[in-house]
DNA sequence: CCGGGCACGTGTTACGTATAACGTCGTGGC
DNA sequence: GCCACGACGTTATACGTAACACGTGCCCGG
């Protein structure tokens, strides 16, 4: 059925009339003063004209190096995270790297050891802060084993941590945060995810931090899981308090947000008339809502991709430095000064 | 830095006092009546202890087989097709594969052959109808090159066709067709992704199918690229035309959904009342949205495993057999009767 | 008492590659 | 005229695993 194997290298070197070796030196591009440029050239058509891919596995082998890293991501589900694998794999592929995913435990079944195999198989890990739970559940009791391990949007500062990728996370709270009061919101509630890790960690206390630069202005903090039901749970409980209602609902990502829209247009009230709504992470669901939410843009490919190279760096024994990207609030239709308080 | 290196199954044989064969042997699993009980038990127990783990390089090596499987899609950020993922990964686990994959030429960069050294890596390909194009372009001038393919979601009566996986997309719009007629339209416009692979094509045939079969409904297409704004655009022309315009929507998709509705609040018309408007794949997008989306639910994960044990079975010698997922028409918020016409 | 089997393992090899170590041939310097 | 050396390749080996093809003893039938 399939025919004739694959050609191996000794087959190339044989209707080529070198020795294996010499293909290997060719295609390995070390030649340099050890070839003649004729002959190099035979070697290189012949490996074309027979189609000659070489057996990664037997490269590996002899190499002990995979060319392969593994990316630790919670759920593909979510847009971010499908956008920084696209990120990491695009500048993987650059470098001849492949990546392989490992999409959380829940995802792949209730292996004792996740991993599996993939971990013999890769020369490094790609790991988010998210997925760190995973993390410690692997391999010899939470060490990383010796491979190379950059992390995505953890907490920088951590002693012993490893290289790190962050989103300027912070930063894009304190920008919403002030558009907000901005636009003379004083009543403010965080809708946040009950997700303890780093990159949720700092937002609460970025909010708190501009709230407190200004007079009158106060904060509620209502928590609920990362999902619509849950968000729109939470809004309402938010929205149907005792004391004065909060005039917005600033949110840690756009789902939650689509869910506070949903509870606040089922307690009759309007967006962004009666409640200013604003989401984070921009997905494309951020313009898929009416109204359009005004969220924060972050850079996801190019925190998969600063992260491959961070890992690239490190496998070349280099020692990356810890990056963060700027994020940029964009402002649409979800956020509007504050009605009138009724007469 | 790594410390020690990694043991080898030489290592296991030493500590254990046993030949390397010999742990091969236990650990493979092929040692009945060849290996006594207490010494397999000692083996398994140094491995353990020493934290041995086969090295893949050199099992696929020798084997010829590397237990990989590929995953060609067009777009991993479409939740349907990270859903896709989900599934084949979750299969491919529990026997053991990993599964590697190829998101699209635009996605990994403009290579050559886009497969790289993937190509060499693995056991055989799973692919999306929707990639048929990018699977074209590759290797030995489009033929699959002897690897075991599988197709998701590709016409099943193609001859010469490889095993596939589909969904009842046909009965699917049958059933939603059938909906909007039950509750009265007579109207209705499809909103159709001009997308040229046969899961699009046969759903223009099963809506014109079931309105031809009722006197007085009339149909009519428009067609659009498979996003929003795209989306939007095309439903306003459908809504804005001349002549009566229709009272439902029929969309190929979610995401032209939420578009449809976007129009149509543009225009000033109420979903549902004023127009309805259907969606499909049922994407957490369908309950983002306000109102929540009339959809057609895909077992999507169920298409990747179907897809996965396909594979494998093809890898085992064996020829599964074409399979057809059952869809479900899920009626939510953005469905009702038309409106009466003004007096 | 001897030979055939059986239970239990072991020696050896091959998978395809990269590279260190080693020729070989021609040529130029002295 | 001879040696050293550069240019050009080749031979040989190791990576770690799986599995084929053999040993060894030992028991048991004849």
């Amino acid at each position: 059925m399939s025919g004739a194997a694959r050609p191996t290298s000794r087959d190339v070197a044989r209707a080529a009339g070198v020795s294996q070796a010499t293909v290997s030196l060719v295609l390995g591009g070390k030649w340099r003063g050890r070839v003649s440029e004729p002959t190099a050239r035979t070697v290189r058509a012949t490996a074309d004209e027979l189609g000659y891919r070489p057996n990664l596995a037997a490269r590996s082998l002899r190499l002990g190096r995979t060319r392969t890293a593994l990316l630790v991501v919670p759920a593909l589900t979510h847009e971010y995270f499908a956008r920084v694998y696209a990120g990491a794999a695009r500048v993987a592929a650059e470098r001849g790297f492949g990546v392989v995913l490992y999409p959380s435990p829940e995802g792949i079944g209730p292996a004792r050891d996740p991993f599996g195999s993939a971990r013999a198989a890769i020369d490094g890990v790609i790991a988010s802060s998210m997925a760190a739970d995973a993390l410690a559940g692997i391999g010899d009791g939470g060490r990383d084993g010796g491979l190379p391990l950059v992390m995505l949007d953890s907490d920088p500062a951590a002693p012993g941590e490893p290289p790190t990728v962050n989103l300027a996370v912070a930063d894009g709270f304190r920008q919403v945060t002030r558009h907000l009061l901005a636009l003379g919101h004083r009543r403010i509630t965080h809708l946040a995810a009950d997700v303890d890790t780093w990159t949720f960690r700092v937002r609460g206390e970025a909010v708190a931090a501009e709230l407190a630069a200004v007079p009158g202005a106060v904060l509620a903090t209502e928590h609920c899981a990362l999902d619509i039901a849950a968000a729109r749970a939470a809004a309402e409980r938010a929205l149907s308090g005792t004391g004065p209602r909060p005039t917005a609902l600033l949110c840690d990502g756009d789902v939650l947000a689509a869910g506070a829209c949903k509870a606040a247009r089922g307690l009759g009230l309007r967006v962004p008339d009666d409640l200013s709504v604003t989401g984070f992470d921009d997905l494309s669901l951020a313009v898929a809502v009416d109204p359009e939410l005004t969220s924060v843009r972050l850079p996801a490919e190019e925190v998969g991709a600063e992260g491959m190279r961070a890992l690239l760096t490190l496998l070349d024994g280099g020692a990356p430095s810890p990056s963060e990207l700027p994020v940029e609030l964009v402002v649409r239709g979800s956020t509007a000064p504050p009605a009138r308080p009724r007469p």
